[in-house]
DNA sequence: TTGCCAGATTGACAAATTTTGATATGAGGT
DNA sequence: ACCTCATATCAAAATTTGTCAATCTGGCAA
């Protein structure tokens, strides 16, 4: 069984950026649309329409068409998988041993 | 007071990178030294070097000088607060509301 | 159907990150 | 002091990301 490397660095991605940490932020308070979110950001439309495809492949945050509109939230599922990820990725084996390669 | 967004980004720099990840994996057995990353690692020695202060700037590892030895571990700090902070980033406000800007 | 509006997509460019090879530094050992 | 080994640093090239402007798409209403 191969790790997914790609996979996990592309959930974490959606943290690199500040524009993408802003809106996360705009998240939180739940859910908006696209122009709601734009006013309160400092990048063009295509800007953000490029970021939010960023936070959907990371799968932290999904989101909805009404209508001509786009609604974007936080994803119940995503969101808490990868706090358990970084958990997971930190976390020190029980039977962690020190590095015997280089002795004297 | 402004979010230091580039502060938080840098922390998950850490997880963006398939040979970080490869390095955080070996890291999570207990502390090691460049040499032994190294050797199961698909980069050059200037690379790790680069790869490790990433991780280093990022909190999520620290190091210690043994001779002329460096060994690495996961930052019994810096991870949990790794932990914390994807945590808080990503929980939707109790107070959360629909967004009401786009009435028909 | 036509026209308009919200967003997505595309392509060119700029900026940031990663890789690579060469060189520097600094700890030991002789 | 000199040599060697482990690792860091630097600079150039390669690759990836992000930005911007223009264009496309799909929903809605007239």
């Amino acid at each position: 069984m191969e790790k997914d490397y790609q996979n996990q660095a592309r959930i974490f991605k959606a943290f690199c950026d500040e524009t993408r940490l802003r809106v996360l932020e705009m998240l939180r308070d739940g859910e908006k649309c696209a122009c709601k979110l734009l006013e309160n950001l400092d990048c063009g439309q295509s800007g953000l329409s490029y970021h939010m495809k960023v936070l959907l492949e990371s799968g932290i945050v999904t989101s909805r068409q009404e209508g001509k509109w786009t609604y974007y939230r936080i994803c119940p599922e995503g969101a808490p998988a990868a706090v358990s990820l970084v958990q997971e990725l930190t976390t020190i084996a029980s039977d962690a041993i020190q590095c015997e390669c280089c002795e004297s």
